[in-house]
DNA sequence: ATGGCCTCGGTTCGAGGA
């Protein structure tokens, strides 16, 4: 089973890319963000021709979330009912008996923003919320754009980005408290190579140089991750006319 | 280099992203 997370900026723009990707890979469950549509605009017909369902929320212009499965889903739940939220940034479903929650953290903007004490704000009633649904749902899976590169080794040049927001010390010791309630990062379950990333700016040739940042991430439970063999970035899409910023992260497991 | 790019809404620029 392969669970994928992929922030597709705008799927109104990127659908092909991602039914082209969904065509190219065996992907049983794929979670999206920032796909800025409303509901009534969301392509069901295109991905359900593709051979899967899927569940959705989202709002005009800004973030939006879903998820897109072979399998059926049940028990959708959408944002975090420990936190009032006009921005639609959580989705949460069972597939196959495993309860999937795929988020878009907040961004941050600056350190010095409101919107980076929103940010940590989401960040703690998320960890909250998530420890109730351990609790309850042993197989949990938590894919998604999270913002925050855990580590130095997942950011390109870490003394440019020292203090920087997706860097901060807070936003760590957000992740970190993530990893605390018994999540593990499936990435890093497996040796891979040095300055692996998931985004990269569209400016500066970013892409080309490798200039990135690892910020898009699956965090498993014990049980789950005991299950996966397999975690990779696909750098594939980003390659490709006109693709997002950032590119897919898949999860195997047996 | 106080930047460079992309998307959206709605107009020909500003906001937001990361």
């Amino acid at each position: 089973m392969k669970l994928a997370t992929w922030n597709v900026n705008s799927l109104k723009v990127r659908l092909p890319q991602v039914l082209q990707w969904l065509a190219d890979n065996p992907i049983d469950v794929l979670c999206l963000q920032e796909t800025k549509l409303t509901d009534d605009k969301f392509p069901v017909a295109d991905i359900e021709a593709a051979g899967y369902q899927v569940a959705f929320t989202g709002q005009k212009t800004y973030n939006g979330v879903a998820i897109l499965s072979r399998s059926p889903i049940t028990d959708v739940v959408k944002n975090n009912p420990l936190f009032e939220d006009e921005q639609q940034r959580i989705i949460s479903a069972t597939i196959d008996g495993i309860r999937v929650v795929c988020a878009y953290i907040p961004n941050g903007q600056t350190v010095d923003s409101d919107k980076y004490q929103y940010k940590l704000r989401w960040l703690d009633s998320l960890r909250n919320w998530l420890e109730q649904e351990y609790k309850a749902h042993p197989k949990l899976a938590l894919l998604g754009d999270y913002n925050i590169a855990p580590e130095d080794a997942d950011v390109h040049d870490p003394a440019l980005w020292e203090g920087q927001v997706l860097c901060t010390d807070a936003e760590r010791a957000a992740f970190d408290r993530l990893i605390n309630l018994g999540l593990k990062d499936a990435f890093r379950l497996f040796p891979q190579q040095p300055k692996c990333f998931s985004w990269w700016d569209y400016r500066q040739l970013a892409f080309r140089l490798n200039k990135g940042l690892r910020i898009d991430h699956i965090l498993l439970s014990t049980e789950l991750a005991q299950r996966c063999s397999a975690c990779i970035i696909d750098r594939a899409p980003r390659k490709w006319e006109q693709p997002s910023d950032h590119t897919p992260v898949v999860a195997t497991l047996d």
